[in-house]
DNA sequence: AGCCGCCTATGCCGCGCGTCACACACGACC
DNA sequence: GGTCGTGTGTGACGCGCGGCATAGGCGGCT
C-alpha cells in the first residue's frame, strides 16, 4: 500500500512537510523506512534508547506514560501524518520519556536523527514549520492542564470529546461520529480520571441525549449543547 | 544597566542564542527595544494581539490564564535568559493565549515577529535551538500533566519545590533556598491546588524538617527526603 | 458451542480536596 | 499609632472522585 510514490504523496500532506516540492523530498525519502505495527504492539517504551523520529503514515498511536501503581496519562492519540518520537530526536543519546503504542495496525516512517538534521538544515522552511508545530503542541498542552486544574470530570470529558470530533470527526446522519475506536479506559488516561467517573460522565451526557455511547464508538449528537458542559 | 554591551553579553547566555558569535548577534541587538516593567503589572493579557518575542533580562515573570471564576493556573515562572510569548510569534495576527505578569521589577527585551523570523532563517542554529527549547518544554509540561493526574497535592507542592531549587536555588547554610520570593497562592496555581492546602502541605513537609518556610521564602532542608514525597 | 477476556454499567464507601470561615502577622500608607 | 491590604495558618463541613465489588454484553479463540 505504500509505494514510493504514495510514501511521498503522504509525505507532502503532513503538516510538517507540506509545501516542500517533491523533487526536494525525494531525497528524505530514501532515509525513511517504514515499519509495521499490530494493534496493541510496542513502538517504543519510555526509557528505551531512541534517536528516531516517527511520521505516522496510517492507524493510531498512543503516547502514555504509566506509574508504578498501574495508573496511565495519555499525552496524545495521534492520527495518519502527525509525528511523535522527536524530543529524543534533539539531543544525542536520548531516551525515550513515555510509551508509544498502537492503537490499531498502524505503519510508520522512521528517520533517524542524523538524516532529519542534515535535512531540516538543507530546509530551513520546514525547520519553521517544526517549531510551529511544537508550539501549537504545547498551547495545547497548556490547554489541557488548566483542563485539568479546573474542570470537573464531566466538563473534561465533554471538552475531550468535541476535540476528538474535531480532529476525527466523521458526519454520520445525525452528528459527529468519532471514527477512532477509543475505549472508555483510554478516555479516563486523557482527562486524568477513573475508567467509572468517565463512564458516570458519559451515561449523563447519553441520557441527556447529547452524546450517542455505543461499543467503541461515540457520536457526538449536540456540540453546542455538549460544549456548555452537560450539568 | 542594560548598556548595549551588557545586553549583548546577556544575549550571549541565553539558551537560545548561546553558542552565536557576538558579531552575528550584533545587529539583531539593534531590533530589540528594551522594556521595563513594574511589580505586578501585566507584559500582555490574555487576547492581546501580539506579534513580539520577550526575553527576560532581569526579573521575574509569570505565565498563567484566569478563569471566570477567579482561579489562576499558572504554566510557568520564568526568570533570566527565559523566553516567553513565542507562541503568538509564529502566526501572524495571533491572539496571546495566557497572561504574563511581571512579579517583580522586569525587563525584558522585546523583539518584533519580522525581525525574529529575518534572523532566524539566517541562522538556522538558532532555529534549532529554538526547537530544542520548545521541546523540552514540552516533555516538562507532559510531566507536569501526569503530575497533576496521579500524585496528590503534598507528593505535587514536593515536586515542585523541588524543581524551583533547582532552577532558582541558593545554597545557604543549611539547605536550598528558593530565591524568588514565591507566595502560597502562587504555589497554589502552579501545582493546581487551593492555597490552604498547599499550606498544610507546607506546614508538614516543615514540622516534619523537610523544608523551612518563612515570609515569602522556602529552603528545602533534606531534597532527598522531600523526594520520597513526605507522607 | 463453550470458555474467556475486555469493555461497559452501576452501586457503595471512604477520603482528599475545595470552600467557607476566622484569626494572626507583617508591611504600607495616612 | 491606627487602619488597611495581603500573606499566612488552621479548623469544620460537604462533595466529588477514586477504589472496590458486582453484573451483563460482546467478540475472539479453541
Amino acid at each position: 500500500m505504500t509505494l514510493p510514490g504514495e510514501a511521498l504523496a503522504l509525505l507532502g500532506r503532513t503538516p510538517l512537510f507540506a509545501g516542500v516540492s517533491p523533487a526536494d523530498l525525494e531525497p528524505l525519502l530514501a532515509d525513511f523506512r517504514l515499519r509495521r505495527y499490530a494493534t496493541d504492539s510496542y513502538i517504543f517504551r519510555e526509557g528505551d534508547p531512541g534517536d528516531h523520529l516517527h511520521l505516522l503514515a496510517a492507524g493510531e498511536v498512543k503516547i502514555s506514560r504509566t506509574t508504578e501503581a498501574g495508573g496511565e496519562a495519555i499525552f496524545a492519540v495521534l492520527g495518519a501524518g502527525e509525528v511523535f518520537g522527536e524530543l529524543a530526536v534533539l539531543q544525542e543519546n536520548a531516551v525515550r520519556s513515555a510509551d508509544a503504542q498502537a492503537l490499531a495496525d498502524t505503519e510508520c516512517f522512521v528517520l533517524h536523527r542524523q538524516a532529519l538534521v542534515a535535512f531540516l538544515q538543507a530546509h530551513p522552511a520546514v525547520m519553521w514549520r517544526v517549531i510551529t508545530v511544537l508550539s501549537e503542541r504545547i498551547r495545547r498542552k497548556d490547554e489541557a492542564f488548566s483542563d485539568l486544574a479546573f474542570n470537573d470530570i464531566p466538563g473534561r470529558v465533554a471538552r475531550k470529546l468535541l476535540e476528538l470530533a474535531e480532529a476525527r470527526g466523521d458526519l454520520s446522519g445525525k452528528g459527529i461520529q468519532i471514527s477512532v475506536p477509543i475505549s472508555q479506559r483510554t478516555l479516563a488516561g486523557l482527562v486524568g480520571a477513573s475508567r467509572e467517573n468517565v463512564n458516570r460522565a458519559l451515561s449523563r451526557f447519553a441520557s441527556l441525549g447529547l452524546i450517542k455511547v455505543e461499543r467503541g464508538h461515540i457520536t457526538v449528537v449536540r456540540p453546542d449543547e455538549l460544549r456548555r458542559r452537560g450539568v
